[in-house]
DNA sequence: TTATCCATAATTGTATACAAAAGGTGCTGA
DNA sequence: TCAGCACCTTTTGTATACAATTATGGATAA
């Protein structure tokens, strides 16, 4: 059996993702200044697990603290965005390396296998695409991506960086949805999936590392569209609000 | 004029760094649970101010929570370390390939001739080498190098990876001054620095990739033979008792 | 002896009070 | 007009109290 009864979010969690989703719908503006007392209100708890929850944030980069103790949302120029998708794309491309060379068991390799193959379906469906389902799966994809070194160090690390404002590998796949050549990039994203995959099965170390790197371009080549086409609803993507143009 | 007060450490800051500097220095072992109560009336700050450091320590790695909220001092296998100075060696690669590709101001160039020029200068002094002052100048060249990419995204990560247990450019060195090749250690990786330096000033950013992760390897060729030498004071080296042999 | 259960102690999570510091505002004086 | 200052407000940092949860230890029964 397992626990029927999981324990309820603490204040702290519940202070935490509220403040997350207010920050990354951008109902807060970068550089807006962020009292304890009132936030505290706002959301409903007291100052002490708000302050654990800032503290948190703090670290997730979407919040920073000045010199005087107070809050302050965050704000980033696209090339933090580039260098965070750079930074991401060489952690996985470690991971793949680490985990072609030092090789992976038959059983967390199959995992991969089913991954690859629900994504294939998904894409090779003959009426529109399941964007939802698409989502899911290259998370888990990159997730499998993460463990695949068997190091605990890196999947943490990893783990992080993709709460980076806009550094997660599924941060532009949201507002993808309406380009036309955006069939096109999904399967070819796919096919860079299948090659990382057979190159750390084939032990291959270099070749998995800078297929990681090539596939996290996609993300920057995204961020290029998303920035360019204005009819675009950027307000749809989380965090794309902290941004700033200068 | 520069600002002749600066305010004093708040209680959570001291109570940080004592609590590190405990876990680091073996006073507490990898696995041993702390009680926020007892260890506020140690550090003689209320449970307030440490909780907030627990949790700056949970995210540095030293300390882990239990399902029951309870805090453990993390523990290590060799095999984390190599992996924090794997992932150290490539974010560092990273730095050093986009400050190549981007290029660089004469100014922040000079300082970095400055530096090496008197790393030389220890490193060629004709008495005994000032150990002190090697540890301190290689750290700012590792500092100049997480900037030389103009990244306050980069610069912030490696500042965090340098953190993490054992991964910092310098944490093997004061353990290895009494170790037969030293010297010898000393001067090679200084050329490494020079090298990567010509590297990143000609714009060859493969090469000044592939030299910052060869320079890392360093590190993990101390790790060896601090763990090889029986008879080498490991526990002068912080961190070093959070390594269990399993 | 070993497992189970209950009572007790200790621990964490949270709210709140208060002091010190920072920020803001309007007044005064040149 | 504008700089400087005093006063008031707001905000953060910290201690502490209390409730809910978790660990502990011992007694009891198989």
């Amino acid at each position: 059996m397992n626990k029927p009864t999981q324990k309820p979010d603490s204040q702290a969690v519940r202070a935490l993702n509220s403040a997350r989703s207010l920050i990354l719908s951008g109902v807060f503006s970068p550089g807006e200044k962020l009292s304890e007392p009132v936030l505290a209100d706002k959301l409903a708890v007291s100052r002490t697990p708000l302050r654990e929850a800032l503290a948190t944030l703090e670290r997730e980069g979407l919040v920073e603290r000045l010199e005087s103790g107070r809050c302050r949302v965050s704000s980033y120029t696209i090339q933090d965005i580039v260098d965070a998708i750079e930074f991401r794309g060489t952690t996985e491309g470690l991971a793949a390396r680490l985990a072609a060379e030092r090789g992976i068991s038959n059983e967390i390799l199959n995992n991969c296998r089913d991954l690859l193959d629900s994504l294939d379906d998904v894409i090779e469906a003959p009426s529109n695409i399941d964007f939802a389902r698409y989502v899911e799966l290259n998370a888990a994809f990159h997730t499998w991506l993460s463990r695949a070194a068997s190091s605990v160090i890196i999947e943490r690390e990893l783990e992080r960086i993709s709460k980076l404002p806009l550094a997660s590998p599924s941060a532009f796949l949201e507002g993808q949805e309406q380009i036309p050549a955006f069939r096109k990039s999904l399967t070819f994203a796919q096919r860079q999936h299948r090659a990382i995959f057979e190159a750390i099965v084939a032990h291959e170390g270099a070749r998995a590392e800078s297929l990681c790197r090539e596939h996290a371009r996609l993300a920057r080549e995204n961020l290029s569209l998303v920035m360019a086409d204005a009819t675009l609803s950027r307000e749809k993507i989380p965090g794309l609000s902290l941004v700033t143009s200068k």
